[in-house]
DNA sequence: TCTGGGGTCCTTTGACCC
DNA sequence: TCTGGGGTCAAAGGACCC
């Protein structure tokens, strides 16, 4: 009889509960029990974080700020404050480590651990939330399963502070009248597509022929669609990978139609974007503009320069030439600028990277898909 | 209701070369 | 000389994630 737990439950998936939020209570005792919101304060901002009692008015992420007012205006409205959410992140990557040898960090709030090896991984998962919740006051949801996919589902499926351990059979079963929008990788406009075909949960996408899948979606995410409904995953928790572009963007207040104002917020941009580069010996070959105009299309542009740069005055050159040589037409909300194809193997980024730990996650799997 | 910022990766298209 | 296939690279757009 093979063990349970050696064959199924390989990987945890470890979820602060509404994280941004939970660290402003800590400086903010007093606001527990609350409607807490994290945003902007921008006309244009966005809600980062909403606490339990905010999201009960229907205030949630990604909401304009204004809307989330509207909804709930008794709410206690908070800035974001990156730089502390950064430190308290660390602390509790810190601990997790202690408990596990392999771990994927997603994000400043989550993290994939291997549990292979451990004696008792519920155990282990319980001293470890224990610890975190002694240390940081932070409150996590954890999903253990037989791969990261599992894992992540049954991390949300009962936050806040979720225990869910399920087989992959389990997950199957549990979420068959789920819509596929559940798992990751699935966002609204691929479910959007499935609906068009009558896929409108993950049982129905999951017994789907794949040739119809295919038909509608390319061999390779036709596949990957059906393999996710069954909870299918073989992605590693894993190795750290090295970040390959960075970028700075600006939404404006209000729509910018002056050519003078575009370039000076470019310039800018690009001067923030290249000091950042150099701070830690990162260059790139391929710079490119963003722009956002008032209908919200969005357009690229690009050129690709001969050697690897992070100089300020080349990015800002070739940013402005991209822009006069697009010319946008309408008014444009959002300007970015951003170097990619950064070098990999240039001895001394490496060094500086290491140092520093800014790494970014493994994405892990083909396609766009996370887990 | 009116949509942030910072990323990753996939697909398609076209240029270029052999 | 013309044509086509196939590989590679760059550009652009788009979907998705935290």
């Amino acid at each position: 009889m093979v063990s349970l737990e050696g064959t199924e439950l390989r990987v945890a998936h470890l979820d602060a509960d509404a994280f941004y939020v939970s660290v402003e209570l800590l400086r903010h005792p007093e606001l527990r029990g609350r409607p807490v919101v994290v945003a902007g304060s921008g006309p244009r901002a966005v809600v980062t974080t909403a606490s339990y009692e905010a999201r009960r008015y229907g205030v949630g992420s990604a909401m304009p700020a204004s809307r989330a007012r509207r909804l709930c205006p008794q709410a206690v409205f908070l800035p974001p404050d990156f730089t502390t959410y950064r430190e308290v992140s660390r602390r509790m990557m810190e601990l997790v480590r202690g408990h596990v040898e392999r771990v994927e960090v997603v994000g400043l709030d989550e993290a994939y651990l291997d549990l292979e090896g451990l004696y008792s991984p519920r155990a282990a998962m319980r001293r470890l939330l224990a610890e975190i919740h002694k240390h940081t006051q932070l409150t996590c949801s954890v999903g253990i399963g037989p791969n990261k996919l599992v894992a992540k589902v049954a991390s949300d499926a009962e936050k806040p502070a979720g225990f869910v351990v399920l087989t992959r059979q389990e997950a199957c079963a549990r979420f068959a009248s789920a819509p596929p929008g559940l798992v990751p990788g699935i966002g609204p406009k691929t479910a959007a597509r499935l609906a068009e075909l009558g896929l409108s949960t993950l049982a129905a996408l999951a017994s789907a022929p794949e040739q119809l899948l295919i038909e509608r979606f390319g061999p390779n995410l036709g596949r990957e669609l059906r393999r996710r409904a069954r909870f299918e995953h073989d992605g590693e928790v894993g190795a750290a990978r090295k970040a390959v572009s960075e970028s700075r963007e600006r939404t404006f207040d209000h729509d910018v139609s002056d050519p003078a104002q575009m370039r000076e917020a470019l310039a800018r941009m690009a001067q923030e974007l290249c000091t950042g580069l150099a701070a830690h010996g990162r260059r790139g070959r391929t710079i490119a503009i963003k722009v956002r105009l008032d209908d919200f299309t969005t357009v690229t542009r690009a050129h690709t320069v001969s050697e690897p740069t992070c100089d300020a005055k080349l990015v800002r050159d070739v940013a402005l030439r991209l822009l006069e040589a697009y010319s946008p037409s309408r008014p444009v909300r959002l300007l970015g600028v951003r170097v990619a194809g950064l070098a990999a193997g240039d001895a001394e980024g490496e060094r500086k990277r290491a140092q520093d730990g800014c790494d970014v996650g493994e994405a892990s799997s083909q396609l766009i898909l996370p887990v």
